[in-house]
DNA sequence: AGGGTGATTAGG
DNA sequence: CTAATCACCCTC
């Protein structure tokens, strides 16, 4: 219909522009919804942090196609991740679900975190995709289509979205490309990239 | 503060 | 084939 496609062309934009407008956006999968409240923008070939900076591979391929779409990763042996994958076919950009709060399907969300505060339920990537029951199966579905289902909210006020720089990357540690509403309890706390050596002349 | 865990990737 | 890396979470 006419809001499937004007949310079609909207992802269809630069992942730094998506990003923000994803903020207080709900993603549904059956009786589970969360509010997005932080994500970060990944930018492809020209982003040193991107799982296609180097090359389309197997893994990320599902970022190279059109935008609207799941891109899920495996990662640390244990954990599943997810971004929608945004701009034009080719350019393999995408938007990190980094962490949101859990407005409906609480049961079912808790069973599956375990213990878990309530706050901790979708803080973290990861932690997002456990409550949701998203897995790596879900890599590739239409978020206009579902399961995996994405519901637009009016855009949050600029003046309520902070920026900083993105969690746990060694490659362009510098771009301010993570993207949180100011205030929130659910943002995961931040932890600086690890070095790779230590600093010689601590001061 | 440290470890678990296994896919993915580049390189020989 | 090998070894290094990793957009993380949990427990200590």
């Amino acid at each position: 219909m006419a809001a499937s496609a004007e949310l079609r062309d909207l992802l269809a934009g630069s992942p730094l522009d998506v990003a923000p407008r994803l903020l207080g956006a709900v993603v549904r999968h059956g009786e589970v919804a969360v509010r997005l409240t932080e994500v970060e923008a990944y930018a492809g070939a020209d982003d040193p942090g991107s799982h296609a900076y180097r090359s389309r591979t197997p893994r990320n391929e599902v970022m190279f196609g059109p935008a609207g779409h799941l891109y899920t990763y495996f990662s640390y042996g244990m954990h599943v991740c997810a971004n929608v994958v945004t701009g034009l076919p080719g350019t393999a950009s995408a938007v990190l679900l980094r962490a949101g709060e859990i407005v409906e399907g609480h049961d079912v969300a808790r069973s599956r975190r375990g213990s878990s505060t309530e706050r901790d339920l979708a803080r973290g990537p990861a932690r997002l995709c456990q409550a949701l029951g998203i897995t790596l199966e879900h890599g590739g579905v239409d978020l206009l289509a579902g399961p995996v289902l994405l519901e637009l909210d009016e855009p949050t006020a600029a003046g309520a979205v902070s920026t900083g720089p993105r969690v746990g990357l060694r490659g362009a540690p510098d771009r301010p490309w993570r993207f949180w509403i100011t205030g929130e309890s659910t943002v995961s706390a931040y932890r600086p990239a690890k070095r790779l050596t230590p600093p010689n002349q601590p001061r």
